[in-house]
DNA sequence: ATGGGATTATACAGCTTGTCAACTGAACTA
DNA sequence: TAGTTCAGTTGACAAGCTGTATAATCCCAT
């Protein structure tokens, strides 16, 4: 009756080839199709494996889109995040936070797009979704405690993780990136954007730091 | 055989009521459950009527969505816009500009997110919401237009109309908002952030500028 | 009474997510 | 070496959705 101790490293090494196989096809899907496209029986189709398959791995179509997230992140430009929060400067700091937002949002934008729309059709995604956005919320609060007494924001102090929250969200990057820019085009603007909430000056470009300007452009 | 001329005021007014019924349980169902509960056939249940009357009157579900939407607006808070062009403060005429979308977001919160989830999965539908979110647009560029020459926007003059269409989103309201506001609520926060962005002084507040401040709250 | 437009009833095709019992194969045991 | 056990895979099925097609029905205007 009692379970005997199992484990085949054979049989392990297999499922997380399937698993990799099924993770790649549904990025694959992400990236080119429309969401209406993205059904588990096309993503198991691709992986070469039955529908069923995705379910024993994933539990629901919400489970691997939350694993597919995971993915992205993981393998997204966050492993700099140690070295901004070191940053001395705090202004160079938000920089460099909006370039890696820019960075992620830009590589992954057709995938981040159909997330946010299925997120809004299932509660449950949207519940993991809005967990997981809660960890660059965090970053931006740890920032912004590192904020000086010189700086006056432009919005109360106890909204301005809030709205800095919304300036880095993947909606702002889409929307003012429009269909003829990338979310990486729009990071400078943001970069100003940002510092002028929350009352920074306006960063001596690196160009004008480094040059001691010769010609007007 | 030739087809005689015929209208109907009478038959005309009861499908007139029909398609109000129809939009009135969509608007119900819109506002209560999830939007994996909003199926044509509980549409019809609800409108008591049948399945293959919503597509005789609108032809599919998107194009129930659109005109739920456009009802919306008509209902909406939008008849003060001619106002608002007229005022002349720009500072005042954004602020009115502001509050007119933060009330029309909170009447129609829930809806507003359905249609969103909508649109991202719906390409036809995303593309109809694109376009009525210009008319939107279009109401920034004129007021940046009327904008004088005493103001330094903290971004470059040819992002300011899209910056401020993204500050003016429903995005924007409900993720400040949040959970436990409304976007109603996040007006007074908006109105500082936009003219912070577009470089115009804070207002002096209408009862501060009114009642010569006698006692302190 | 008769014609026309809208609504209804009914059926169907095709797609989706999700659940079920039966099957397969690798690892352990005798 | 040969049988048993368990995880993972599989085909089949249920239920729901959108959208379409077709004939019957109702009701108003002529």
């Amino acid at each position: 009756m009692t379970p005997r101790p199992y484990s085949s490293p054979e049989r392990q090494r297999t499922v997380d080839a399937g698993r990799d196989r099924i993770l790649a096809a549904a990025l694959e899907l992400m990236q080119q199709g429309d969401l209406a496209a993205f059904s588990l029986d096309a993503v198991a189709t691709r992986a070469g494996i039955t529908r069923m398959t995705v379910y024993n791995q994933f539990g629901s179509k919400a489970g691997l889109f939350e694993e597919l997230f995971d993915l992205l992140v993981t393998r997204g430009a966050f492993s700099e995040m140690q070295a901004i929060f070191a940053e001395k400067d705090v202004g160079a700091a938000f920089d460099a936070f909006v370039a890696v937002f820019g960075r992620f949002y830009t590589e992954n934008r057709p995938v981040m797009a159909k997330m946010r729309a299925a997120a809004g059709s299932d509660p449950d995604l949207d519940a993991a979704m809005r967990k997981r956005n809660e960890r660059r919320k965090r970053g931006i609060e740890t920032l912004v405690q590192r904020l000086g007494k010189q700086h006056q924001p432009s919005v109360p102090a106890a909204e301005l993780v809030t709205t800095l929250d919304v300036l880095l969200s993947f909606n702002t990057f889409d929307m003012i990136a429009g269909p003829d820019r990338t979310p990486q085009d729009v990071v400078p603007l943001l970069r100003r954007l940002i510092r002028g909430v929350i009352g920074l000056p306006k960063r001596r470009t690196a160009s004008r730091a480094k040059v001691p300007r010769k010609k007007r452009r």
